[in-house]
Parts: structure tokens; sequence; C-alpha cells
DNA sequence: AGTAAAAGGTTTTTT
DNA sequence: ACCTTTTACT
């Protein structure tokens, strides 16, 4: 079936009888091991619906089933329990959720939705001492999140992570407590709350029919999960459940998510016999990548001992280029990729990364002036920008009436409408009756709107009233494609480009046109999400060839024959966020690992020696920075590149530059000659 | 009272 | 570029 595996690879397809735990090291074949593993469980005769497969995003799930399928004759795989944790947490709290007080119709938040949920409640609780400035929603949804899943006090969490914030503890405190009451009395759960609940389940009197739904457990990326996941996985496990937990603790790059390691490290004393075994053969990059990758990890020690080897010795010296500022870096990153291209590498088996999303912009328009075709993983989504969410507002206010957030969303799109309006509307349409009759009040003209917004309100109303139409039954995609003119008329109000925006839409009806009914449309968008960019420019079509930008965050467990890192200066990578402490510093570390352990055949490090002081910066105003700490001490690796050319044209030769032209005052004679 | 418009700040990474 | 706070206006 699985032709090929290596001996330790073999190892751990075959071991049975105890926990087991495979370390794997980048590109060693792990998702080929796992994956032959899950084959050989089922021909080993195991029930595929009693074998559960924990990943880290939905797309390693899919694509591991897929090459279970592959090689399996019926349609076992399809019958595997695959997914992430959260994923999971959904479908078991819908069957075993009433047990703990849950209706089976609960309402999953998205952490767009939660972090908007924190800000309503924030504004309804009135907030600190005037004065002060108050941590921003997203802040504040961070530092929940932060406390919840590390299991930490709040005191803890705002003096080791949010310093900046602990003025605030009280007020947090007060908005924590609304924001919690209020996920409950509206049956609402959020990302935490999916993996709280679980853990509750498995250790409540029901956790046995929970531990007996599954024989065999399988778990990727286990360098990445945290103290509440380690508990679900013990959780669900009989003494007799075979367990095979997969990791590599030189790529968790999760910790500000309040994963930790530790969750390896002490794996044999969580499931006490448990096996081991190392993937250390590493089929992906060349030799010379890999001893600049190694090379790097070595300056920490907080991993499992551990050298790659390549079965590839031969390769290119990877490149190590400085260039003089920002846009010289990108001027030179398209120009590399370029040539790439012509020698014959598609732009598919390109990518370039960075470690924030905002690292790109620079790139991403010099990349729009070449018209090379990108794309963008990471940073900020599609659908959490803002006028997507207005349009997905109404469509979950058509699907189910009674979303308070959404209608929350909508109601404030109008012109004249505020916090007070809002509220006053809530109450007249009865929002939050169980009768879900709140839309067809709406449509009959309940609800006194300010005379400002008569127009909208009257449009609104009628673009509901043509969405809820049963007769002809209208379809997502018209759904949206009639919403979008109602957003035609609010966007005016709400932001700067208008036209973009709600041109923007289009994309949005086109995803919609996959889907026949308008709940599976918004389901799969919550659970699955694109994880692209939004980006006009995008791919124009499936077929054409682009070029991948990404964080290295979103590039886990991907591959691209050239990577191009932009960005490696200290400050940058490492994060100066990172610089105070040394397991922040440590898991900067790994992040440069995981980047450089991504290139097959060729890799570039580039290196500006000038970037903006600020992220929104608007002025020119420049930092001078050093290479990257982690970098400098493994030059001599790289074969290194200096870009002259850009640095000449700003820096032209002295004998020029003391030489003074009257063309200034040529120009202002000029221009007052227009109005004397 | 309550909203709009203008001013002033802003800690990455994401299921 | 977006969010929060302040102020000015209805």
């Amino acid at each position: 079936m699985f032709d090929s595996l290596n001996a330790e690879q073999q190892a751990a397809v075959d071991h049975t009888g105890s926990p087991l735990l495979i370390v794997a090291g980048a590109g060693t074949g792990k998702t080929k091991t796992l994956a032959a593993r899950v084959c050989r469980i089922i021909e080993d005769g195991a029930d595929p619906s009693r074998i559960l497969l924990l990943t880290f995003t939905r797309r390693a799930a899919a694509e591991m089933l897929a090459r279970v399928a592959a090689v399996s004759t019926d349609r076992a795989a399809s019958r595997v329990w695959g997914g992430t944790f959260h994923s999971t947490a959904n479908r078991l709290l819908r069957n075993f959720g009433q047990s703990a007080g849950l209706s089976p119709g609960f309402t999953v938040l998205d952490q767009a939705d939660a972090t908007d949920l924190m800000g309503i409640v924030r504004t309804d609780e009135g907030f600190g001492e005037r004065g002060k400035r108050f941590p921003r929603k997203e802040t504040v949804a961070g530092i929940y999140s932060r406390m919840v899943s590390s299991q930490a006090k709040l005191a803890d969490v705002l003096e080791t992570d949010y310093p900046w914030c602990a003025d605030h503890s009280d007020d947090l405190k007060t908005i924590f407590t609304a924001y919690t009451a209020r996920k409950r009395t509206h049956q609402v759960l959020d990302y935490d709350d999916l993996l709280l609940f679980w853990r509750g389940l498995t250790a409540s009197t029901i956790g046995d029919a929970m531990r007996d739904l599954f024989d065999h457990v399988l778990i990727d990326e286990y360098q990445d999960t945290n103290p509440i996941q380690a508990d679900i996985v013990r959780g669900m496990c009989r003494p007799d459940t075979d367990l095979c937990a997969v990791g590599d603790d030189a790529q968790a790059i999760y910790g500000f998510r309040a994963a930790t390691v530790a969750n390896m490290w002490e794996f044999a004393d969580h499931f006490p016999g448990a096996t081991r075994v190392t993937l250390e053969q590493n089929y992906r990059s060349t030799m010379p990548i890999l001893a600049v990758a190694n090379a790097v990890l070595g300056q920490s020690d907080e991993h499992f001992a551990k050298e790659l080897w390549s079965s590839r010795p031969q390769g290119l010296t990877p490149i190590l280029r400085t260039h003089h500022d920002e846009s010289a870096q990108s001027g030179s990153v398209a120009t590399a990729v370029l040539d790439a291209r012509e020698r014959g590498m598609d732009l598919r088996e390109q990518a370039v990364l960075f470690r924030a999303g905002h690292h790109a912009d620079g790139l991403e328009l010099e990349l729009t002036r070449r018209d090379i075709p990108y794309v963008k993983y990471g940073g900020l989504k599609y659908l959490e920008s803002a006028h997507v969410k207005d349009l997905l507002a109404l469509l979950r206010i058509l699907d189910n009436p009674a979303d308070q957030l959404a209608w929350h969303r909508v109601l404030a799109t109008m012109e004249g409408v505020g916090p007070a309006t809002v509220r006053r509307l809530s109450d007249e349409l009865g929002i939050e009756r169980e009768d879900d009759d709140a839309l067809a009040r709406f449509i009959d003209g309940a609800g006194r709107t300010p005379s400002a917004a008569d127009e909208q309100a009257l449009e609104l109303r009628t673009a509901f009233a043509e969405c809820s139409a049963t007769e002809p039954a209208i379809t997502p995609a018209q759904q949206v494609d009639r919403l979008k003119q109602y957003c035609a008329l609010v966007f005016p109000n709400r932001y700067d480009d208008p036209a973009a925006r709600v041109a923007d839409i289009d994309q949005l009806a086109s995803t919609a046109a996959a889907y026949t009914t308008r709940s599976r449309f918004l389901t799969e968008l919550t659970l699955d999400p694109p994880s692209k960019t939004s980006d006009q420019a995008g791919p124009p079509h499936l077929d054409d060839d682009w070029l991948t930008l990404s964080t290295i965050h979103s590039a886990k467990g991907l591959e691209w024959r050239s990577v191009h890192l932009i960005h490696a200066a200290d400050g940058n990578m490492p994060s100066e966020m990172a610089l105070g402490d040394e397991h922040g510093l440590a898991e900067e570390l790994r992040l440069m690992y995981v980047a450089l352990t991504r290139a097959k055949d060729e890799l570039t490090v580039n290196f500006p020696l000038r970037f903006h002081v600020n992220r929104y910066a608007t002025d020119d105003r420049h930092v001078y920075a050093q290479l990257s700490r982690f970098v400098d001490p493994v030059r001599e690796l790289f074969d290194e590149e200096t870009d002259r050319r850009e640095i000449d044209l700003r820096e032209p030769d002295a004998a020029l530059a003391g030489a003074t032209v009257g063309v200034a005052d040529e120009v202002d004679t000029l221009l007052a000659s227009l109005w004397d």
C-alpha cells in the first residue's frame, strides 16, 4: 500500500500495545506515516468510525484522509472521525451537550464574533474612568482567551503577557463576567467554550459513554496543543485505547495561544508505558538548506535532541541577501521570483514567507505593479473585513432571526442609528424572545427607525422580504446579490471607498453559488473559512500560475521548491515583542526554523537595512536594523549578496552629491508665472 | 439624549 | 487602516 517506508516510519505504523509518541522532524514524512498508520489500523479490522483523527487544520485532516482513501478499496476513510479539536468538539456537543445544559442548536462564535460581542458588552457595561484609554476589543478578547486556554489567573496573564493593561483589571473582570453570562443566556459558545465543554463532559457521568466511542485516537501537531486539549486527550482514552500522538517540539509556534510543548515532554508521565519513535531522515530539503536550519535550531536546547539528515546531499548554497531598505527588498524579491520562473520554476513552486501579515505590504504593491499574480495567506482574512461581515450578518438574520449579534451589526448600519437606538429596536422587535418572529415583525414594519434612515429601512425590509420568500425559492447566490443592493445604499455612510467594497461582495456571491441552501453556506463558512486574504488581484483563474505569500504560522506543514524569507531583521524576527523573555525568544527561533525548513531546493533569506518605525507609519521615519540574531551566528553557511544596484540609485557619487543645480528655483519661477 | 464627525492611539502570530 | 475617545451638533 504505502511503498518505501523507512525503518522508523514502519515501526511507527506497526507499533501496537502501548501509547505511542512519534517525534517527527520537519519533512520526515509525518503525514505519510500517519496516513499509513490509519490504513494499517483499518486493515487490521478496526471499524473506521471508531477512529478519531485530530489535526491542526481541517485541511490537514482532509489531506491525510485523502491519502487513506487512495489506497483503501471501500469508503472506509470517509467514516473516520477527522478534524480539528474545535470541529470535533462541535460535533460531539451537538450529540452529548444536553447533559451539560446545551441546546443542540447552539451557535458557535468565531474569533471575530467573540470580539464583537466583547465590544458590545463593554459599551453596555460602561467603561472605566475618563482619561484612561481602554484596551481595544481585540485586546480584551485576547486577554480573555489567553486566560481561559492557559487556565491562568487574570492577574498573572496581565502581568506576564499584557502588562500595559494591568490598570484595567477590575473593568476587565466586569466585562468578562457579563460576556460569559450573555453567552450562556443566548446558547452561544466561543472557541474556548468548545474545548472547555468537551473536557467537562469527559470528566462527567457521561465520560464513559464518550470514551466508548473510539478505540483509536491519533493526534497531529501535538506540540501545538494547550493544557485543555491535553486534558481532553486523556479524558477520551480508556486504559486500552490505542493512542498515537505526532509532533515536533522544534516546531512549536503557538505558545501565544497557550500551547505548550510540555504536553510532548511529559507524554510518558501522562500515559505510562508510552513508546517513542523518532523520525530524522528528511526527504524534503537539500543538505545545504538543512545545515542552515540545524545550525539555527542548535542555538536553543528547548527540544528533544534530534539532527535532521537529508537523502539529498547536493544542492545550492542558501543565499543571504542584504538590501538598502524595504522597497529595495520588495523589488529584489519580485525580480528573483521572475528569474526563477525564467529558469523553469513555476510561481506555484515558490513562496515568500514573513513573520507578520503587514511585512508583505510593500511586496504586494510591487507584485501588483509588475502583474505578478499571488495569493496571500495569513493576516487579515477576507471574512474578517468589515463589509463582508456586514453582508454575512444580513444572511445570518435570515438564517436565524434570533441572532442578536447579527441584528446588532445590521441595525447599526443605518443612518442615525447608534448603540442606544439599537437597544431600543432590539426590544421593539423582540429579538430576545424565543419565538423567532423578529424578522417577520421587522418586515411588517415593526421597529421605529430614525427618519434619516427611512429609505434605508424600507430597502432593508424589502430585501429581507424578498430573500425570505419561499414560494419561488431563491438561491444563496441570488440572496447575496439582492442584499448587495442594500449594501450599496448604506456603504457610502460607513466607508470611504464604498464602490470597491460593494464590488467585493460579488466574490462572496460566487462562493455562495456552490451551495444550495443558505444554512449550509453559512455553516461551512464559519467552520472552514477560506484562509486566503481578501485580495482583488487574487488568483484570476485556478488554472493560472500564482505565487504564495504567507505568514510563517500559516505555512506550517507546507513546502515549496524555492522559499524567499523576508524581513529577517532583529525586531521583526525575533519580533521585538518577544525580546523580553527567554521562552518567547525560543519560540521566535523555532519560527525561524519552521520558515527555513519549508524550502526544498532553494532558500533566500532577505534583510533590509532600514525599515519603517511603525506599522501604521504615514511618514518616512526609519530605523536601522541588525541582521536577525538567529541568522548572524551562522552567516558562513550562506552565500552573501548585497543588493548594490538599489543602493547606488539612492546614494549618488560624492562628486554629484556636492553639486547644486538651480532646478528648484526654475520650478518655482515657472509656478509663480502661472498666477502672477 | 444620542449620533456624527474629528482627533488621537495603536503590541504578531490563529483554531 | 482601524478603533476609541472627545467634541460638536441635532
